[in-house]
DNA sequence: AAATATAACTTGTACGGATAACTTTGATAG
DNA sequence: CTATCAAAGTTATCCGTACAAGTTATATTT
């Protein structure tokens, strides 16, 4: 019943419970890799394995040269959501596709500012239209899409509609969203908004703002939704994640 | 400018690209560690550690004894919310407290197994009241929360409106979050929910509905929050996770 | 006193080897 | 044919050593 554990881990949990004991406080320093080997009696091999889980659990911080350094008393739990693309964190579902209404060069507006968190009168590329289910060709959202002008051209390219926005100026431009943020709340609808999603204006919608940054934090696309109440429900999963 | 590679990366890359190529196709098997350290000239132990980053890569699937599977072709990207606790993101902000009103032993009816996706009929204990926000004693929200009858006792806490439900499940009875379940959606507020959050019945609210399940994938509880229009924005931040 | 060079120290990379644990395959017995 | 056992093959763990690369403290120079 008691299953042994590598001397790894039996060292890892050793040293998690001694940081949590404080016998380390945080902030102060680790003893050295050659000080643990001798006082664990293990292979400085087997330690570094261990020092390598509390280091991908977020207690430790490890530079060559430096000694190492206590950042945290409690493991930290990470919620991840993994998928092969951000596609199905970010984005709709497969089974959807977009009809592009307007086009457009804008200057940011104040109430456009507030959203897209862009400095007022900076320019950028607006994409505006309505998001149907394949199928039923059911009427499910309506988007406005903003993005950086040097993206613009991606809309000539004939598979548009059909792919996230993202997606495109990844693969032309080579940008990755390196962070994403998510805004959700409620919204009347406005009366242009209402009308294509064939509402009274001033009807509740879904409102979800995701905005993507590249690696260098610089925002590059923004996207506004508006789902009719009872169309959509936004769901997610987390997991907690497993150790390395 | 060229920065030179230490080599277990490098092998990672190059193992990397020759997957993707599919010179290794998906369901096939890597060649041993043995083959693969003399081919690329490299020990067992570098070799491995470049296999470590194909595996947290999401490229192949190791198990001790059998042959290192490919399970993909492509990087999976794995977005992340790090937190040292599941609060801050399964969660509301630390500035609101909850007001009890409602608690009761329940069994679910239709329309309560549908949002919990719990059997109908099976037992729950019910806890229903408001949340608001500490300095101004706004109102924010109205919750529901659904948590197995056998953690009912947490309640006489005396912390208790002050600790997220969940909190004081993992701390009293030992329970973690294994995985967690949000679903977003706006919906109309019934009578009684209008009532106390002073709106007019069917007013339409951001609810979100959070379902927590333990390491045996049991949910162990449920929480539905009503958010009047403009009170509420649920915020998130994903972040592309960092290579091992 | 400040800037620079040196040395000591610490972690990162890389090699090699040995044994254990697990899986798969093939041989054997029923 | 099926079940059991043995052997071969493969990955996991663990030890040891050496050097490289980065950081920090010290000594030296200006």
């Amino acid at each position: 019943m008691t299953e042994r554990l590598p001397l790894y881990k039996s060292l890892a949990n050793t040293l998690e419970q001694r940081i949590y004991n404080g016998d380390w406080p945080v902030g102060s320093a680790l003893p050295t890799e050659a000080d643990l080997c001798k006082n664990f009696q293990a292979s400085r091999h087997t330690l570094r394995h261990a020092l390598q889980i509390l280091e991908a659990n977020g207690l430790i911080f490890r530079r060559q040269g430096a000694p190492t350094q206590i950042i945290s008393r409690k493991k930290l739990r990470r919620f991840t959501q993994s998928f092969n693309s951000p596609v199905d964190i970010l984005s709709y579902p497969r089974d959807t596709y977009r009809v592009n209404l307007v086009e457009e060069y804008i200057e940011l507006d104040q109430a456009q500012s507030d959203a897209i968190t862009g400095p007022i009168g900076s320019s950028w590329y607006h994409i505006g239209g309505i998001r149907k289910r394949l199928e039923t060709e059911e009427i499910i959202a309506w988007s406005d899409i903003y993005i950086l002008p040097q993206f613009a051209a991606l809309t000539t390219d004939p598979e548009h509609p059909q792919v996230m926005v993202f997606e495109q100026i990844e693969k032309k431009y080579g940008a990755r969203i390196e962070r994403a943020e998510l805004d959700v709340y409620v919204l009347g609808a406005t009366p242009a908004i209402a009308e294509h999603l064939k509402l009274k204006s001033g009807d509740p919608c879904l409102v979800i703002i995701r905005r993507y940054f590249d690696d260098q934090d610089k925002l590059f696309e923004v996207t506004m939704t508006y789902h009719p109440e009872g169309k959509y429900v936004y769901s997610m999963e987390f997991r907690a994640s497993t150790e390395v």
